[in-house]
DNA sequence: CCGCAGATTGACT
DNA sequence: GTCAATCTGCGGG
């Protein structure tokens, strides 16, 4: 049971012990390790949408790529609190994205929700979409069209409903995977995109 | 299959 | 004024 963490790629471990969010308040990239397989847990209209994360992004105030890179805003103040909030901003002129905050207070770091699958509610999640199969969730704007999450949820505390997350673990031969994170322009070296591999609901 | 343009608004070191 | 942690549809090979 300690074998978990040596068989990734990248230098952060990840203890399987911590809930959430006492497991995020460490660095964005073990954050992100331990939000790969988490369930987001959506409560929309009376349904009950359940979705299990693929594929995250770390950011953190120290990174270039990062919305906190050049320090506190009120766009990005979310990023800065407690750990294990909803960080969500809207972007080209019609999108929206969720964050889940991480780190200690005052400092800005989170996790980009990049791709999940579904898990409950999948047919409400791809009449939502238009859309049926691994397209109806696989990209960060996607996933909050298919969930139904804007801006009414910026700074949500995520251990309560209607937007709950819930940390699980991987499934039995799963394995993460740190690649180039997508759609930035700076540090764009930095493998801070964490993926479980071979998932079929991946971005890409 | 691939690549690219257009959409459309707000934040701004 | 610029540009964005994106998605979609369309046109070409």
């Amino acid at each position: 049971m300690v074998a978990d963490s040596a068989a990734v790629p990248g230098s952060t471990s990840v203890a399987a012990d911590l809930t959430f969010p006492d497991a995020l308040t460490g660095t964005a990239d073990e954050a992100a390790r331990r939000l790969l397989g988490c369930h987001l847990i959506r409560e929309l209209d009376g349904a009950r949408l359940v979705v299990r994360v693929v594929e995250v992004e770390a950011y953190d105030q120290n990174d270039p790529a990062s919305h906190t890179f050049h320090g506190k805003s009120h766009r990005n103040r979310a990023m800065f609190g407690l750990a294990g909030h909803a960080y969500i901003y809207f972007t080209y002129g019609m999108y929206h994205c969720i964050n889940v905050t991480a780190g200690v207070d005052g400092f800005g770091s989170g996790v980009l929700l990049r791709a999940a699958e579904p898990l409950e509610g999948t047919g409400i999640i791809e009449e939502r979409r238009g859309k049926r199969g691994p397209t109806a969730l696989n990209g960060p704007a996607k996933l909050c069209m298919a969930l139904g999450i804007d801006m009414d949820l910026y700074g949500h505390d995520l251990t309560r409903p209607p937007l709950r997350i819930e940390l699980a673990g991987l499934k039995p031969g799963e394995h993460v995977d740190a690649t180039e994170r997508i759609g930035i322009s700076k540090a764009v070296e930095r493998r801070r995109r964490y993926i479980i591999e071979g998932n079929l609901y991946l971005s890409r």
